[in-house]
DNA sequence: TTACCAATTAGGGTTTTTCCTGTTTTTAAC
DNA sequence: GTTAAAAACAGGAAAAACCCTAATTGGTAA
């Protein structure tokens, strides 16, 4: 019986040995690549001898698992991806779906649970493909109307949004001091981050900023 | 030669795993004990074959590493503590260490690194003195100048502070509707919350609550 | 009953934020 | 150099946030 090929992209070593050490003593699989992160793993491609599964992280530093996806759909061959989170989060679960993954996994998940995904993964293609179509219908309802923002930031804008999630609580004088610019020059920076992010207030900038990964979490 | 035997907490199994079989091919290394909560952990104390090493992982549910240092601090026996993490934070390294953590890794580090802050610990009691000692007075320093504020919430208090770090960006007025009081009263919870949590303003209350967890996060 | 506490409400003030519509200065490109 | 785009700056006004002090309410403990 041949086994089941896997490739795994994970930033720890120590998530990646335990990986492969559970999957190779459930047997039948065989884990016949590792990247370290999400850049080494598509410089990579296209693979030699591709693998059946790609069991890819979700938080890595630099790209995170969805942008990854998100590189892996403009590429010709196809990757069954099974994406492994920390967190339970509803957003990624979707746009992970919405972007190509087979599958979704907490880190938590039992040998069992991962055995389950991967084997269905490999020969249905899905894991759960009733529950897939129902996130990506609704994760596209939901971006339809509200189109995502661009979060290409300049250097002097990730200063400033730095300083607003601060926990100095500077207000926008105090950062105009710090980055020796008048109040109205930061001013500007506030006025032009709310209609790109589309938000409306100084706590909506904290909150995006840190649901995109913006600036430093400090939590 | 006898093996160092450890104990692992940590809730995620792959983890678990992979720390074990990274630590046996060290050889040297006995793993005696597993847990997967820090619940778990506390309540099996005093374990009846201690370990020379608990290697503690900081974000778990419930309780988070640094909560299990603080309780095992007012244990009789002594437990050498390995803080692992998943993020670099300052914050939580000081605060490990004032609460006995004798020393931190990070859980992308080398096999290299896990094996020689283990030996230093095991041997020396911790695993960089002169660090240890900075950090703690530091931390102890900001400290004593800022007494820990209390965050025990009452229903209502957690019900304003659940709309302030809500992505809708309501304005004080608009809590008051939904919380159908007057703006005074919301008024009077913010200013409450100012004092106990030694912030001035908004996006300090958003800070404060993702730092503490106060609300559901998002992120 | 009285005294007290916590939650709520009030009035009225200052500061900060937000949002306009501009102008000037810098930088980069041709 | 000219020109176009981006960054920095301005004045002013309305909204929201912030900060006092104090009154009212309702429950509850002495």
């Amino acid at each position: 019986m041949t086994k089941t090929t896997i490739c795994i992209i994970d930033d720890h070593k120590i998530v990646r040995q335990g990986l492969k050490d559970l999957l190779e003593k459930l047997g039948n699989y065989k884990i016949i690549h590792e990247f370290e992160s999400g850049a080494d793993f598509l410089e990579a491609l296209p693979l030699e001898n591709p693998a059946d599964i790609y069991i890819l992280d979700y938080s890595m530093p630099n790209l995170n698992g969805i942008e990854v996806l998100k590189l892996l759909e403009k590429k010709e061959e196809e990757y069954k991806v099974l994406l492994l989170t920390q967190h339970f989060d509803e957003n990624i679960i979707n746009e992970a779906y919405t972007h190509g993954a087979r599958g979704f996994l907490h880190k938590n998940c039992t040998a069992h649970d991962l055995k389950y995904a991967i084997d269905n993964i490999v020969k249905i293609g899905y894991n759960n493909v009733s529950e897939i179509l129902k996130r990506v219908r609704n994760y596209e309802d939901k971006n339809s109307s509200n189109p995502k923002a661009s979060i290409e930031l300049s250097d002097r804008e990730l200063e400033f949004l730095t300083l607003v999630c601060n926990e100095n609580e500077l207000t926008y004088d105090q950062m105009a001091k710090q980055m020796e610019l008048s109040v109205k020059s930061i001013d500007g920076y506030r006025s032009a981050l709310f209609d790109r992010f589309k938000i409306k207030s100084k706590v909506g900038l904290v909150l995006f900023s840190f649901k995109n990964k913006l600036t430093e979490p400090f939590i």
